[in-house]
DNA sequence: TTTACGGTTGCTACCGGTAGCAAAATCTAT
DNA sequence: ATAGATTTTGCTACCGGTAGCAACCGTAAA
């Protein structure tokens, strides 16, 4: 491997300092135009480019940002990291994505973040407990987010879509349509109550005089578990109490939700019973499901976390309004 | 923010020098115990952790691997990405993701990549034009790897699933079944080539005495436009030579196949005509499409690379066979 | 001709580590 | 106790940039 070109090289070849080459690269610096463009010159034939490396040491800033996940099963993953990169990458910051597992846990990541300089740390929709944020080691290192879950921890803020809005939205939406026996079918505990999901639905059928709302937890926000879940919930409820709403914490717990009672159940959709998601994940549109979702505002959620990263915007919760997808199924 | 704790503050703190406390942090350097242990205890009060950075700059090492994706649409991507971190992260790498389009082009990727010094970089399933990576600036930068379609470049090992081998057992699954009209929905041009499926497929009928092969091109890998592929060649198609065996070169193009098959022309799968996709995306499971496809060895496929970019083993090109998984659309 | 001034250039010090040599400290054998 | 071997420690130089001061330059005003 040829070893690289530094800006002493340049400066050797175009016969001035090296200082003069930094000057160069550097917008706005004190150069006059022809040794500018003498060290342009010279650069270009021996392809040089400024090491970032070297300079993040120095100045403090990597352009990095960290990205936390913890779960890849979500296809509304994907379609939002498209849009972080994105957006990172247009103000010239370039993504570290980190997996978060039981074997490299939520400290281990940013601890191991932190030791990289990143200047941001984004958690993005994992489960943690708010406890660890508190951690020592963790309070001083790089500023951190929490992208679309609530956070509760000063100084943490969260940039979430508006979910009692959405939920209000929703409800309003299937009420108007005649449904009067919700239940709700939620996905894995820790992260479920950080999504107030379930509450908001739950406060709008209070509200609304429902006697009760149906409630059951899937293990993992997964159409395996959601399946599983929906199996659960029919065949411990006496058939007479069946729902006729079943609103899904997510799009992925949905289509599992759908399956099972169209196959097993022999319901049909939605004249004996509504389903609902969250997320509109690619899928959603899909002719064999044509689900009912809610999108989140992921461009606007990822814009407002990207000036808060810049110090455009002071560091704060923020909620956005997201849109109703009427489909099919609801 | 407080003022980062380097070496030099441990080494005052416990009363060596800096180069002593770095020796407690660089595993097998010769100190000796006891004051391995007083540095310790100095670098845990102080909340001391190396500076990466400064290390990658003097040891020209960053453990940092980019990956270049272009298309987030393809919800294969997800599962393999998560492959992929993980199995970088087991080895002290982190992954780099850059998002490709049309403003932030390859070569802008492979210089931004080169300019942060990354230890390598993978193509992971992008459709690049191959000459790209004969330019210049991007030969003497980090080694380069393509991920999951074929290379034909020197010095840039493809790593792939063996494709002849996929569509030779997929075909003879389909021919054994009494399949013999077949038809192929290939998706973006670019990369379909590179691929390499439409000629296996192709030349496994010929050598079957198919007269001819029915032959569709999406305009990009979604569901959408296989709907809109497969609306096209069956309107094109006289209705007596219709095919009885629709090979998509993706899920998400199958997905769409198969809605466009029930929902519009009301044929019986597989009984009038058989499906099928490739990748096993996590939707081909669910009991709504219950589609036949073929599983690529994402986990051997990067366990290799990662073994090449560890210099474990030679880098060159590796094709790993992939499983086919049946299930009822074919 | 001298002086003042703004633009330009070079310099030192520094970011926080690594590499490897040389001196110091400790241990072992005589 | 002492020489010799070995371990431990401190040091200089370096990775490739940045920051900001000081000197230099040509030119225009005095």
């Amino acid at each position: 491997m040829a070893k690289r070109v530094t800006a002493e090289d340049v400066a050797r070849s175009a016969g001035v300092s090296k200082w003069t080459v930094i000057r160069a690269f550097t917008p706005g610096a004190s150069i006059a135009e022809k040794s500018r463009l003498r060290v342009l010159e010279a650069a270009e034939s021996l392809n040089y480019r400024p090491n970032l490396l070297a300079r993040s040491l120095a100045t403090n800033l990597t352009h990095q940002v960290a990205i936390l996940v913890d779960d890849f099963k979500n296809p509304h993953k994907l379609p939002v990291l498209e849009i972080l990169t994105w957006q990172l990458q247009s103000e010239g910051l370039l993504t570290v994505l980190i997996n978060i597992n039981e074997h490299f846990d939520h400290v281990q990541a940013l601890l191991d973040a932190g030791q990289r300089q990143v200047d941001a740390i984004i958690l993005f929709g994992t489960a943690f407990r708010p406890e660890m944020l508190e951690d020592d080691r963790i309070q001083g290192g790089a500023p951190l987010y929490v992208l679309a879950r609530d956070s509760q921890i000063p100084n943490v803020p969260a940039i979430t879509c508006d979910t009692p809005l959405a939920m209000r939205e929703l409800c309003e939406y299937f009420y108007s349509k005649g449904y009067r026996r919700p239940a709700f079918l939620s996905g894995a505990k820790t992260l479920s109550t950080a999504l107030g999901r379930r509450r908001a639905f739950n406060a709008f059928w209070e509200a609304h005089g429902a006697k009760s709302v149906l409630g059951v937890s899937a293990a993992s926000y997964s159409s395996g578990h959601g399946f599983e879940a929906a199996r659960i919930l029919f065949q411990e409820t006496p058939r007479e109490q069946w729902p006729d709403l079943l609103m899904c914490e997510n799009d992925a717990l949905a289509f599992g939700a759908i399956d099972y009672v169209r196959s097993t159940l022999k319901l049909r959709i939605p004249d004996d019973i509504a389903i609902a998601g969250f997320d509109n994940t690619p899928l959603a549109a899909s002719p064999a499901y044509d689900l009912t979702t809610y999108e989140q505002p992921a461009i606007e959620m990822v814009t407002a976390i990207l000036s808060m990263i810049l110090g455009r915007e002071p560091r704060e919760n923020k909620a956005f309004r997201g849109k109703l997808i009427s489909r099919s199924t609801a």
